[in-house]
RNA sequence: GCGCCCGUAGCUCAGUUGGAUAGAGCACCGGAUUUCUAAUCCGGUGGUCGCAGGUUCGAAUCCUGCCGGGCGCGCCA
């Protein structure tokens, strides 16, 4: 670990690592130190098993005569039985966190590597539904965790504007389309065009026909009504998307839609054959994945001759290669697509280009109802709006509960409900699938987004009340803050971990066990009003770290900050 | 039928890549506020880790087989 950034514990990590390995004549990273189930007996723990085993003598006997070699500064070594435990002194842990948790920097990394993530990416003409919060918010966090440690992220917002679908809904405009209601409401009024097409498709035979004409129009490259009508769909589809990207910090240096690859289509289908992959099945054009252990063939071309998902994602792929040459390609997208990307990957892989192995799938878990399935087809949709918009009038009825003077209760409530909305989210494993269940989704209690809020805004509370720098301080004041030194001392390493993982809910329960140390440490240590100006200071310096790395973790999960509640 | 994912307290979930007595929140019960925000804190009740085998010093975690749920399996995205 040669980053010069602070790394709270680590530091201690690293001097017990090295001194174990010393002792037992192993390089360093043979050592793996672990975290003992019990925080009475330290900061890291490791058994003695494996290492016994090969010098063939007792584990307890080796634990032993370790923790009579080891001298490791500012950290005490202890057995019991077989396991080593490593406890940090509490003055050097307190003299150390004191310090890294107020730092700008505490837990940014200085990686300068390129990371590509895909994330989002909704479809024109349908409204954002639930099914969009989970792509968009762990895309959005993870970019800003690879961010904070150095990376050179680009983040894409892949618009479905392109495919089949549109030619649909086209057809569907020609006969029904209203451009009053399109200027009104236009994602309502598109949806309902949709909806209406999937409902009289089954008794009238003619729309299907329609509706591949128009997207034979559509993807003609002329200047035609079919493309004039879309274009102005998906500017005015985009135009709605933004307010929801807004509220959910999810920020983008390419919105490129599938259709922006339009005029790349040709050439990858070229490059496709000049790598000698294609076939043609059925007047279709495919790409054999047997060699690849994938029984299903990836679609090229249609026998109609229209491209399909899969080529204007090998499209994109090739181009944001030949563009940014990066060192990872992440996309955000769900668990059910799982078969596309091995595919998709499978498809690169036998094209014998040397990145096919730096696409990963990030997939995540479907959100489910009790009442059943939602469906789009079927206009049964929970809008992305409407659950935001419930959170924020739940949360301003509380505000004007608990807070009834404060100055902006609007902005305020806007900032609770989303917080809620969005940690709710990235507080769980993403592969698992969620059933949504609107009580959970509104708590405020408990091990929630408001919760984290809430403990962040009590710092900048009490910061306020003190009014002044804090200079001078007394590390030795802050040795009984064991807990909450801890907690934060963990921050950095749970960064790391949840860009590896590509894992979010990782640092959200960190922050969560800090905010528990806080509230704690809080309560039982009065801050001001001591009558004694050291300690005071001293104890305004921890609040002061409590605040700060709240506010760095918060602001990765894009849950906002607001400095009263 | 085949493939992938999931199964831990009444509910929602963690569980440090195979380690010590399986932990939180919600709910329920009992406490805490003359002072920095009670969206809080402290304590209690609650477990056959889906089931059965196997691997080994040691399994919620790894392997196999079942059971249950979800998703996917060439002309949609």
């Amino acid at each position: 670990m040669s980053e010069s950034t602070p790394h709270g514990l680590a530091i201690f990590a690293q001097r017990v690592t090295d001194a174990v390995a010393a002792a037992l004549q192993l390089p360093a990273d043979q050592i793996q130190l672990e975290r003992p189930r019990n925080e009475e007996h330290g900061e890291f723990a490791m058994p003695c098993f494996r290492f016994a085993k090969v010098q063939k003598c007792n584990p307890a006997e080796l634990a032993g005569r370790l923790v009579s070699d080891l001298n490791i500064a500012d950290v005490t070594a202890s057995n019991i039985g077989p396991f080593l435990n490593f406890r940090i002194d509490d003055l050097a842990l307190a003299t150390q966190m004191a310090a890294d948790a107020r730092r700008e920097d505490f837990g940014k990394g200085l990686s300068s590597e390129r990371t590509l993530v895909e994330y989002s990416s909704p479809n024109i003409a349908k409204p954002m539904h639930i099914g969009h919060l989970r792509t968009t918010v762990i895309g959005a966090a993870l970019a800003r965790i690879f961010e904070f440690l150095g990376h050179d992220v680009v983040r894409i917002n892949h618009i479905g504007d392109w495919g089949s679908q549109f030619g649909k809904l086209l057809a569907a405009w020609r006969r029904w389309g209203s451009d009053e209601k399109l200027e009104a409401e236009p994602i309502a009024h598109l949806l309902e065009l949709y909806v209406r097409y999937h409902a009289e498709e089954k008794t009238d035979p003619s729309l299907d026909a329609a509706a591949k004409d128009e997207f034979l129009a559509l993807e003609s490259g002329e200047e035609n009504d079919a493309r004039r009508d879309w274009k102005h769909f998906t500017e005015l589809s985009l135009g709605e998307f933004k307010t929801t990207f807004e509220r959910l910090d999810a920020r983008f240096d390419l919105i490129r839609g599938e259709s922006w690859y339009e005029d790349k289509l040709e050439d990858l289908v070229q490059w496709l054959d000049a790598a000698g992959v294609l076939e043609w099945n059925d007047g279709a054009i495919i790409v054999d994945l047997e060699s690849e252990g994938i029984s299903t063939p990836c679609l090229v071309k249609t026998s109609r001759g229209t491209t399909l998902y899969a080529t204007r994602d090998l499209a994109a792929a090739k181009s944001r290669w030949d563009e940014f040459h990066f060192d990872r390609c992440l996309y955000v997208v769900g668990a059910e697509q799982s078969l596309h990307f091995k595919q998709f990957k499978a498809v690169l892989k036998r094209c014998g280009t040397d990145w096919w192995n730096r696409i990963e799938h990030i997939p995540f878990g479907l959100v489910r109802f009790t009442e059943g399935k939602l469906s789009t087809r079927e206009g049964r949709v929970l809008s992305l709006q409407d659950v935001l918009d419930r959170a924020v009038e739940l949360a301003r009825e509380i505000v004007e509960a608990k807070n009834p003077d404060h100055v902006d209760k609007d902005w305020v409530a806007e900032q609770v409900g989303i917080g809620a909305v969005v940690f709710h989210d990235l507080k769980h494993q993403r592969q698992k699938d969620v059933v949504f269940n609107w009580n959970e989704v509104l708590s405020f209690e408990g091990d929630t987004g408001p919760y984290l809020q809430y403990t962040h805004a009590r710092c900048c509370s009490i910061l306020r009340k003190a009014d002044r720098q804090i200079t001078d301080v007394d590390p030795a004041l802050l040795a009984d803050a064991r807990d909450l030194w801890v907690a934060l001392g963990r921050f950095p390493a749970a960064v790391r971990e949840a860009a590896e993982k590509r894992e979010p809910m990782l640092l959200a329960q960190t922050l969560l066990k800090i905010a528990a140390a806080g509230n704690s440490f809080y309560r039982e240590k009065r801050v001001l009003g001591n009558d004694d100006p050291v300690l005071e200071n001293a104890r305004l310096a921890a609040i002061d770290g409590l605040r700060n790395t709240l506010a760095h973790g918060l602001m990765l999960l894009g849950v906002p900050t607001p400095e009263e509640m």
